[in-house]
RNA sequence: GUCCCCAUCGUCUAGAGGUCUAGGACAUCGCCCUUUCACGGCGACAACACGAGUUCGAAUCUCGUUGGGGACGCCA
């Protein structure tokens, strides 16, 4: 039972790198018949906050993401001292009591003589004696993780193929603060056991990451999980994909501005792979296309336009039925089967139904017309009016015809360049409506 | 600096030694359709980072250079 989960931190918002992966954790869970589990780990009280929680939960919850269990690192403390203290016991975690200013004047030094930054391990060959006159000087001991240094961490990557990491290369790593809180590194392998993870599916940033971790993975389980490591998206025109507070790509913000979840999803599930950015698909299309072995090693310049251009396409295509509730939660007074239809060709975001009520039935800025012209209008206007005849009329009065006839109607009417279609945006103002706007433009 | 990963049109990519005058999609531009915006149809523009090697033959294999990304936290 193929068992997958998705453990942000809450300690700032959800962004397209972090849902992507949810997504692709999410898609890979469904198509093998298995289980999507969501974690918080906060595991940093310090940072972690209630707010950012919330927000996490809503986003996935907009996405339509349902987890089958939920967990939070918080709540599973007692199994990580379990694990610490087998680890203590078997030798392969050890006190240290360097500040953190000690450490990384040792990392200078060590970059200076160009070599590897890794911890010493001085506190390895403290007796003790100086271990007790450490403490007695008010140090308290933190725990660093003994990683086993002549491996060659190598495992198959379901993504990479073949990925082999010296282990020796990296620094023990911390596991428990001197506070006695554990750090990220060891709850998430203990949840990853405890919750029998089969997959694990991240970015790549977390690849030398994984090093370590199969590492503690053996040391108290004997075995590790498969890996998956996506490669990261990166930013196009400067735009920082993965910043934490307030990035434009935050996915609040691309709730609050009337992104189509379902394009978050089409692009998301399919950037860096071969597969098109189709707007018809679906959870099982998108399903059957995911491929880790497919994936792209590169990492894929991500695009923020492409969410707007597709959710413009998705909410083309959507009836009045597929909104009704959307709209109403914009409390405008005009909606109508017919407005819909007239406009929903021409919007970029849900939002945008709030310009199209304004242009449509309250005011829009007008822009002179041509005095002779906007006169022929008014003059050739029936009431009842027929819009096929009126062009009609218009056309042979004007001498004027196709985009010449057209485009100052547009402009009298709507005062913008381009829109829906002037028989549907007439039909919608009515004979009144239109005399009213023509009057407007010989004023002005 | 140390370690890891990567390199084909503007963007996402196909391509596993000859079928590549390098294919598709998005974007852009043009034409057609519609006496208008859009949709749609057709078309155009546009790429193998560089240098050595291996080979009869290299986008494809090897090495190097350059360039990009990531990790190096008492963050996750």
């Amino acid at each position: 039972m193929v068992r997958v989960r998705f453990a942000p931190s809450p300690t700032g918002l959800l962004h397209v790198g972090n849902v992507r992966i949810a997504i692709l954790n999410y898609l890979f869970a469904k198509k093998n018949k298995g289980k999507f589990i969501l974690r918080l780990d906060d595991t940093d009280q310090e940072r972690s906050t209630k707010e950012s929680e919330n927000f996490i939960l809503e986003d996935l919850k907009w996405l339509g993401i349902q987890w089958d269990e939920f967990y939070r690192q918080s709540e599973n403390i007692s199994k990580y001292e379990i694990a610490a203290n087998r680890l203590k016991s078997c030798g392969r975690i050890y006190p240290c009591y360097e500040t953190k200013e000690e450490l990384s004047l040792k990392r200078k030094i060590q970059s200076t003589k160009m070599a590897p930054p890794i911890y010493d391990r001085a506190a390895l060959s403290l007796t003790e004696q100086e271990a007790k006159k450490m403490e007695a000087a008010g140090r308290k001991p933190y725990w660093r993780f003994r990683l086993n240094d002549t491996q060659v961490m190598e495992w198959t990557d379901l993504v990479h193929g073949k990925i082999s990491i010296p282990l020796s290369s990296i620094s023990d790593p911390i596991l428990i603060k001197p506070d006695g809180s554990f750090v990220y590194t060891l709850a998430s392998v203990v949840d990853d056991i405890d919750m029998r993870i089969t997959h694990i599916i991240r970015g790549d940033d977390h690849i030398t990451n994984t090093a370590v971790q199969m590492d503690i993975f053996q040391a108290i389980f004997g075995k590790y999980p498969a890996f998956a490591h996506v490669p990261l998206l990166s930013s196009i025109d400067g735009i920082d994909v993965s910043k934490r507070y307030r990035s434009p790509l935050s996915i609040v913000n691309m709730r609050n501005d009337g992104v189509e979840p379902r394009a978050l999803w089409c692009i998301l599930a399919t950037h860096g792979t071969a597969n098109n950015k189709d707007p018809a698909d679906n959870l099982e299309t998108l399903m059957k296309k995911l491929s880790f072995e497919k994936m792209s090693l590169s990492s894929p310049k991500f695009n923020p336009e492409e969410i707007k251009l597709l959710t413009k396409k998705i909410i083309a295509e959507k009836s009045f039925d597929d909104v009704k509730a959307d709209l109403e939660k914009l409390k405008l007074k005009n909606i109508s089967q017919k407005f819909w239809d007239t406009i929903k060709g021409n919007l970029y975001s849900i939002k945008d139904v709030v310009f199209w009520e304004e242009i449509l039935f309250d005011k829009i800025d007008i822009i002179k017309e041509d005095e002779n012209f906007v006169n022929q209008m008014l003059k050739t206007l029936q009431n009842p009016m027929d819009f096929e005849q009126w062009i009609k009329d218009l056309s042979q009065i004007s001498g004027r015809r196709g985009k010449n006839l057209f485009h100052p109607i547009r402009i009298v009417l709507t005062g913008l360049n381009n829109g829906p279609e002037l028989i549907k945006v007439v039909g919608l103002l009515g004979y009144d409506g239109v005399k009213l706007r023509i009057e407007n433009n010989l004023k002005a």
